[in-house]
RNA sequence: GCCCGAGUGGCGGAAUUGGUAUACGCGUUCGACUUAAAAUCGAAUGGGAAACCAUAUGGGUUCAAGUCCCAUCUCGGGCACCA
């Protein structure tokens, strides 16, 4: 007997794409494109989870829908390889980072084979790679070259457990993002690109990209641009002004002192003698707090310098503090506090018995000068770890930094047989004694010679961030070895017309638009964005609702659902029907059971009806006779007439598949396609229906769907619907009294719009009758709605 | 604390511009097939005997409210001393 074998078609069908690659994607001037991508995943030791898996079936199922429409469609695929995880097995294994990636990227991608995704495997990228990150190298010069990546020595946010430094957007609730250690404050030269030169494009050109609100109001916090001034207070006693930002320049009739961040760099200047002591206590007392008990802990503290300022408006010597409560990094790390208008001034001035007084407003601009500070700071991109991008940047004997010329690139990783930081602060590179020393050029200025020089080569890598801040444009040419990406095939195949992903939102979201529009500048990119449409999906938990967890062992493996005889078609259908695509869902094992009847029930129908003629839509004039037959037709009677409602809801579930998928609504549509079957089951199947059914199917389970297709002898060419078959000859109109349903009456078309008709029918039914004995005030006919509302 | 978003059967979730609430799936129950079970197929399934009552709670607008407005509660997300 012929049953439904998952894992029997899906190997067939894998063998063939595997011998013929049929989605490899070349240029075709002339015929619209289609460029899709997922966020390229960490390939970890665990192998694929069900998080992938959803993440890539979205994928997946645009790029067959859109291949299916006969767009010219790329899909490509690659690994996020540089990190701390393959870092820290080599410590505790010994097992090179180099070796263990290549081992997971194999299983990685024997798993997503399994999966029957439509990828293109030529184009398949590696950050790691040298081939790749030699590019890599390359966009850091060009960034170099034009100032934007500087170095800065300032207070970092530090991981004592990762021994590295941190950007902001690492740093969450004040732990480090990957260990979850408590960070702390150093003070180190470090690295930085200088993103906050684009801060304003980054912002204003939020709202024109289709994304989901909640990322573009995540970048626009983080961006967190303010509109405020710049005000210079003079102090009294010969120390250097201070210069404070205010978006309320116009209280400043209120400033009754000022407070400095206990980083502000001038401190030393401005403190007098007698509290010298007491502000250096404090300000080592808030550098050793940690970031959690400073949000934990709001009670204000504060220290008098002993100095004083004066208000430029009220000419008022006004006394100058020091508190924690002002931060560093924002504006100039000075305020001026007026406690009248300002809660946390308020609160300051209550507690240390400083003056409140009442202000007037006066006009912005006559203290001050016009200023915008954001809260976004510069990227900091050096990180003290041996697995990442070499920073190709080399020191003369004074320690100035020279780039590395692109003909040497790339700067490769040297082998080291210990991957430890060494705990002062520099990378496990250090220890390549050879490998740090370096040949560099360098141009007299006044001779105009060039020499070659000895120097050191820089120890720290690159923020894997870096890394991925371009690979979206190295799929268009992903083997190139004169450019990072060709300039004509980037100008066919992007910007990326979808991107799908869970996480990021601000960091790497915000980084790829930053060297996008850097690049774009340098005229090396012909767009300015490079993501025209993101779905940021949901997660899938575990039964229980919890986050699947190794150590919870709650973990489902996708692996298993396969091989467990699902197979992978059941898996992928499964995963874009647990729920809408932004939300999380909780995995259901029995419900994976029900998609996979609803394929089991796809390929019966088929085995049962596939021998069927073939049957269009009958013509109108046959419509008539034909429906007739249909209403008698006996459960997949194979002597009925292919039916005008079989018409109907093929080109229902056409419209509504079609319309689903291009809305994301992925839920609905498998829905969509379950209630087709359904009904295929009542009044019978035709030829027509099946190959509608496989075509409509295989974006989600392709093997099935394919094989299908192949029995039936048809292409998988996407098909339309025809408005003119969705409508019935006979319709339901709803008869409301007083808003509730009281009756259905079934009427011709050609009669449901006619108000007359509808109310003359409605008054002659005896369920309506029994309500409208008293009289009818008013009739409310909505034909949109096909539905009468009378008021009685 | 501030800013968003969401509360629908036993469960996951459907419902165009306000217009038949509960699509689809799970679960449950019954039936067919079978020596039996599984699988498969069919039927039923918000509550209630009914009138009726049900979309977190209480009001409001409307011929008509899950959908709009106001208040309250709960949950989720983001920001969190950003001057």
């Amino acid at each position: 007997m012929d049953r439904y074998e998952p894992l029997k078609i899906e190997a067939k069908w894998q063998e063939k794409w595997e011998a013929e690659q049929p989605y490899r994607a070349t240029e075709k001037p002339g015929v619209p494109k289609m460029m899709l991508a997922e966020m390229f995943p960490y390939p970890s030791g665990a192998g694929l989870h069900v998080g992938h898996v959803r993440n890539f079936t979205i994928v997946d199922v645009l790029t067959r829908f859109y291949e299916q429409q006969r767009m010219n469609v790329m899909r490509p695929f690659g690994y996020d390889t540089f990190g701390l995880p393959a870092e820290n097995y080599a410590i505790k294994t010994g097992v090179s980072p180099k070796v263990a990636t290549a081992t997971n990227i194999a299983n990685f991608r024997k798993q997503a084979k399994r999966l029957g995704f439509a990828i293109d495997w030529s184009r398949e990228i590696n950050t790691s790679d040298p081939e790749y990150y030699k590019w890599t190298q390359w966009c850091f010069l060009q960034l170099y070259k034009k100032g934007l990546a500087y170095q800065k020595e300032s207070y970092q946010w530090w991981c004592p457990e990762d021994q590295t430094v941190l950007a902001n957007e690492q740093v969450e609730n004040g732990k480090c993002w990957r260990c979850g250690r408590e960070v702390e404050k150093k003070k180190m030269k470090q690295w930085f690109f200088r993103i906050t030169e684009y801060a304003d494009e980054l912002l204003d050109e939020i709202d024109a990209l289709d994304w989901p609100e909640k990322i573009k109001t995540m970048q626009k916090n983080w961006i967190g641009r303010s509109v405020g001034a710049e005000i210079d207070f003079e102090t009294t006693d010969g120390a250097p002004k201070i210069t404070v930002f205010t978006t309320r320049p116009d209280t400043i009739l209120g400033a009754t002192f000022l407070v400095l961040a206990p980083e502000y760099p001038g401190l030393d200047y401005i403190v007098s003698d007698d509290c010298r002591d007491a502000v250096a206590k404090y300000k080592a007392d808030a550098l050793k707090k940690s970031e959690i008990e400073r949000q934990e802990n709001k009670e204000k503290t504060g220290v008098f310098t002993g100095a004083y300022a004066v208000n430029p408006a009220t000419k008022e010597k006004i006394p100058i503090w020091v508190a924690d409560y002002v931060l560093a990094g924002y504006g100039t790390g000075a305020i001026m506090a007026v406690p009248a208008m300002d809660e946390r001034d308020r609160e300051f001035a209550e507690k240390f018995d400083l003056p409140i007084v009442e202000t007037e407003l006066v006009d912005r601009d006559l203290y001050g000068t016009p200023k915008v500070t954001y809260k976004m700071r510069d990227w900091l991109i050096s990180r003290q770890r041996y697995w990442g991008c070499p920073i190709p940047i080399a020191y003369d004997k004074d320690g100035n930094p020279h780039p590395i010329p692109e003909d040497q690139l790339p700067v490769m990783i040297p082998e080291v047989d210990d991957y430890r930081p060494d705990n002062s602060g520099r990378s496990a590179l250090a220890k390549a004694k050879d490998w740090l020393k370096v040949e560099i050029p360098v141009t007299d200025p006044k001779t105009g010679k060039t020499h070659m020089e000895e120097m050191t080569r820089e120890t720290d890598t690159l923020d894997g961030y870096a890394c991925s801040s371009w690979y979206l444009w190295r799929y268009a040419s992903p083997h190139d070895t004169e450019y990072a990406w060709n300039p004509e095939a980037i100008k066919y195949w992007e910007p990326v017309d979808v991107y799908v992903g869970a996480d990021h939102a601000v960091a790497h979201l915000l980084y790829i638009r930053f060297w996008c529009k850097f690049f774009a500048d340098e005229g090396f990119l012909p767009f300015r964005e490079p993501i025209k449409k993101l779905i940021y999906h949901g997660y899938i938990n575990a039964p229980d609702g919890k986050k699947m967890s190794k150590s919870k062992g709650n973990v489902i493996d996708p692996l298993d659902v396969i091989n467990d005889g699902y197979g992978a078609d059941t898996l992928r259908t499964y995963e874009m029907f647990i729920g809408p695509v932004e939300l999380d869902a909780a995995w259901d094992p029995r419900s994976v059971g029900g998609v996979y009847r609803f394929l089991n029930r796809c390929y019966n129908l088929m085995t049962d009806k596939g021998k069927e003629s073939a049957a269009a839509c009958p013509s109108d004039t046959l419509r008539a006779a034909q429906a007739k037959s249909s209403r008698s037709a006996e459960h997949r009677a194979t002597d009925s007439l292919p039916s005008s409602e079989n018409c109907a809801i093929r080109h229902k579930t056409i419209k509504k598949v079609t319309t689903d998928i291009h809305k994301c609504n992925f839920n609905t549509a498998v829905a969509a396609l379950m209630e087709y079957v359904n009904e295929l089951y009542k009044v019978g199947a035709t030829a027509e229906d099946l190959v509608v059914l496989a075509k409509l199917l295989k974006p989600f389970a392709p093997h099935l769907a394919s094989e299908m297709l192949e029995r039936l002898e048809a292409d998988d060419e996407w098909p339309k619907w025809d408005e003119k078959y969705l409508v019935d000859e006979n319709v339901e109109i709803v008869v409301q009294v007083n808003g509730k349903l009281r009756a259905k009456l079934n009427i011709a078309a050609d009669d449901a719009t006619n108000e007359d008709k509808v109310k003359e029918l409605a008054f002659a039914d005896e369920r309506i009758q029994k309500y409208t004995a008293g009289g009818v005030k008013k009739a409310i006919f909505v034909p949109r709605a096909k539905l009468l509302n009378l008021v009685v």
